[in-house]
DNA sequence: GATGAATGAGTTTTCATTCAT
DNA sequence: GATGAATGAAAACTCATTCAT
């Protein structure tokens, strides 16, 4: 076993069993003997490569959002049209709770902490906010040339992101409360009669 | 003091004070001391009135879906028109944040713990899906007989409480990431597009 | 309803709810709510006949070894001959935990509790030392003329007392370990072959 | 101070600390405070070793039993003759109370919880069946060819157990009741007539 | 680096007792 | 006399964190 540059495995042991944790147990029902336990690895360990629970807290939060950040940008980024973008951002709305249910259950964890604790507000508004900006981005940038006043598109990359978010919400907590394909013809339809 | 008769008076004084509590430091932080102190009685005279403090947490959800439950009602239900309801309903919407602000704290809270508590899952998917159920039937009953197709409807319900849902989460976590009234504009905007 | 001459009757109503408490839950899981509830009355109303939970569970104690010591003098007392109140006095032993398998539940309870409460303890002893007493009184007084040595009739009643607990205990803990008809055969062919 | 491998070290400290909390204060009057204080550790080490109270009390029961059937079997087994085991069996009887009067106060005390508790009752039942399974044995094996017919040893061993907790438990709770060395003598005798 | 024993403050919960009505 | 609301101290139990090995 090598001993050296072991801190970035451990670390990610330690992250990915506390994300089971959070899935299985709740963020705040889980022990720190609950993710030594699942991590295969000692209570005592976990403080050798965190400062606490609270800084491991964070960095699950980070990484969580860091994998997502990352889904997203591969599947929207390649495409060249912010049509094709906007169209394909839809699909990945309503196809995360479905492909990745593990996230939505660990974002509502955190979500109801979020308005008590400073940092993990920050980095919740933070991620946000990047989702907003990037819509933002590719839609201003492409489709400012188009035939359609700007003013509407403003508010377009909160209502996808709401639109995404409840809908995740909703489906995570009840699979019955809708058909994701049927949703994702609906969606398709609503926003392109908004930007036509 | 009066020494009888106090049970439903005093369960409200717990219950209210449960909510601030949930509000100031957050539904797993809290403990039943802040509740008691909150409340200005001792912590024994909680258990007087709730089995636990899983009880107590049942009963503050509900409460709190009762009293906005109601407040949808009483802004919405004494319009006549189902196009009047359905643009009142989408004010409604994006005035809970600003006007209770308190709610979407304590749902926050109540989210974070459905997918590891069955009771309180049960009556939060409940919650969701009576507010589901009530915009369908006003749209439904009031809407089929004009010129948009049923199958367009069929999902706006469960879109109009996604975004109602989202945006609130948004604007509670963080009051600038839009503009209420400017939201209200683009909503109805959106909206009306998609059922004309 | 007649309000004088109630105390006696309050007082009794709550003791014998105490020893149904007792037999359903154990002396040291029982609340004075339970008792109160048992009883059908307030918990307030106990402590206008009783000081503490410790003056009536003493008061319990003493009652339920009032009731079985009346029982032994109602059984054995109206008979002539000391053989035959002997021989009576065996069948009582066993024919307690059966006729009234309540007591001995009562009685293991405060055994327990003897050796760490010198109220219980002195009274406890009290009890036992009488029945020993009443049992060496009808020996001695009418066997002394007969024809085996007295030194052997010294131990006698606390033999017979230990027996008759032993086997109480035994049979109240498992109602199977043997059958009380064919020990009663038993003990009085051992006690037969003893005294004579 | 070691800090590994003390499990059976701490165990057993725990344990023992227990009875001696039991004897001094009873089994419903101790606290895990208590315990705590009397083996020199903290309230958290316990739960570290032992669920809950009530597993550290059958541990407790168990080793309370294991030790009693220990000495009987050291005293008693390596005689040959069955004869001279009923003796010595007789005699050990008496001896409890007075060489180790802490087991009597600790049976005493779950004694009281027997009927109360399945888990201690069935390890109690099954420790009371054992001894008298352990006479039976050595009873019907040795002595069946002799002289006296075997219905009478039928019930012996149960005859022996009982008067032995009947004797144990009144000289516990008072060490006047009777001389042990006295009683021993009247024992004898009065077995000894009952299988000669 | 790694372990898991150990701590003790903090949490939920119970309950004998009191007391206003 | 009678009620049951109210108290608060004490109980069982948990758990983040530390530290000897």
């Amino acid at each position: 076993m090598p001993k050296v540059g072991m801190k970035e495995v451990r670390q990610q042991q330690v992250i990915e069993a506390t994300m089971r944790c959070i899935v299985k147990k709740g963020l705040s029902q889980m022990s720190m003997k609950d993710i030594a336990v699942e991590a295969g690895v000692s209570t005592g360990i976990i403080y050798h490569y965190f400062k606490n629970k609270e800084d491991l807290l964070l960095q699950v939060l980070k990484e969580s959002f860091r994998k997502s950040h990352e889904r997203v940008m591969d599947t929207v980024e390649p495409l060249r049209q912010s049509r094709e973008k906007l169209l394909k951002h839809l699909e990945n709305i309503n196809a995360v709770p479905k492909e990745n249910p593990d996230f939505y259950i660990v974002l509502l964890n955190y979500l109801g902490q979020a308005p008590h604790n400073p940092e993990i507000h920050k980095i919740v508004t933070k991620f946000l906010s990047n989702l907003t900006s990037y819509a933002n981005r590719y839609l201003s940038t492409d489709l400012t040339g188009g035939t359609f006043a700007d003013v509407r598109l403003w508010h377009l990359p909160t209502i996808l992101l709401a639109l995404g978010m409840g809908l995740g919400i909703m489906w995570t907590l009840d699979r019955n409360s809708f058909s994701i394909e049927e949703m994702d013809v609906s969606l398709k339809d609503l926003i392109s009669r908004y930007i036509d």
